[in-house]
DNA sequence: AGTAATTAAATTGTGTACAATTTAATTAGA
DNA sequence: TCTAATTAAATTGTACACAATTTAATTACT
C-alpha cells in the first residue's frame, strides 16, 4: 500500500457523503417543484411546521445554516407568502420569523413528499436505519471542538 | 403516529447527509486553503492524481458534476497552474483535462490530509467502515432508474 | 451615564451546483 | 452527399453556502 494510497477518489468517505446528498437533493426536485419550493426552502418550512415561530439565529442553529444564506431564502418565502418577518420588539436585534396560513397549508400538500422520497432512493430499511443512526451520531458531535475549547 | 410524523426535521435522512456533508467539507478548508485549492477543485486533483489525462465528459461522471460546474472550476485550477485545457485532434467536442507537473508535485503537499481530516471527524473506526459501504452502495443505484428506462 | 464590548442580521464577494439553452463538431440516414 | 440528429462544452440564469465585513441594537463596565 503506497503513501498515496489514501488520496484516492474511492477511498474517500466524504466524496460518497457529498454525492449523495447531492443526489438525494436532486430527486426532491420534481415533488417540491410542485409546491413552489427549493429543498433549502423545504427545510424552512419544515421546522415552521413544527414551531409558529423561531428567530433566526435558532432556525439557523437547527438547519446548520448562517443569516448569509437564510437572509434571502426568507426574504423569497416572505414574497411567496408562505412566511412573515419582522423585529423582535423587545430585543430589535431579533428577526422572528413567522408562518402564514399559507404557509400552514403548505403542510397537508407536502405530506407525502417524505413517502415519496424513500421509493427514489435505492436502499434497505435496515441500511436507512444505520445509515440514520450514524450520521446523526456524527451531527451531535461534529462541532464539540468549540465547547472544549472554551474549557482549555 | 400522525400523518404529518414523516415531515419531522428529526425524521428526515437526506438532511443529516446534507449537514454533514457540509459540515466536513468546512472542516477541509484549513487543510486545502494551505494548498490553494477549494474542496472542488480537490476533488478534481484527486481523479488527475491517478488519472494524468481525462475528458471532461469522464471526469463529470466520475464526479457526478456537469460541464456547467466543472468547466469554471477547470479554467481556476488552469490559472493556477495545475492542469492544462485542450481539445481533443480527433474529436473536437471533447475537452482533454491534463495534469501539469505543478499539479503532480501537488499531490506530495496533500498526502496527509485524508488522515488530518479523519482526525476531525467523530466517528468510530466501525461506524465509518459501515458508513462508507452504504454509501456506496446507494451511489451504485442511484440513477439505475435512467438504465431501465432504456429497456421499457 | 457614557463608552466599550458583544450580539444578531444584513451585506458583500467568491465559489459552487444545476437546469436549460446555445454553439460547434461529428455521426447517421435518406 | 447533404441534411437531420446527436453529442459535448460552454454559456446563461437562478439558488444556495459561507467567510468576512458592516450595521444596528443591546449589554457590560467604569
Amino acid at each position: 500500500m503506497n503513501k498515496y494510497e489514501q488520496l484516492k477518489l474511492e477511498n474517500q468517505l466524504c466524496f460518497p457523503l457529498y454525492v449523495c446528498s447531492k443526489e438525494i437533493i436532486r430527486k426532491y426536485k420534481p415533488f417540491l417543484s410542485k409546491i413552489n419550493l427549493t429543498y433549502t426552502q423545504y427545510l424552512v418550512m419544515m421546522v415552521l411546521w413544527e414551531n409558529d415561530k423561531i428567530n433566526l439565529k435558532t432556525l439557523g442553529e437547527k438547519l446548520f445554516l448562517d443569516s448569509g444564506t437564510l437572509t434571502p431564502v426568507l426574504i423569497k418565502l416572505e414574497q411567496k407568502g408562505y412566511v412573515k418577518r419582522q423585529k423582535n420588539k423587545i430585543d430589535e436585534r431579533n428577526l422572528i420569523v413567522e408562518i402564514t396560513k399559507n404557509g400552514s397549508l403548505l403542510k397537508e400538500q407536502a405530506k407525502n413528499i417524505p413517502k415519496s422520497l424513500s421509493q427514489c432512493i435505492p436502499i434497505s430499511n435496515e441500511d436507512a436505519y444505520n445509515l440514520y443512526i450514524i450520521l446523526n451520531k456524527i451531527l451531535k458531535n461534529i462541532n464539540k471542538e468549540k465547547d472544549t475549547s472554551l474549557i482549555d
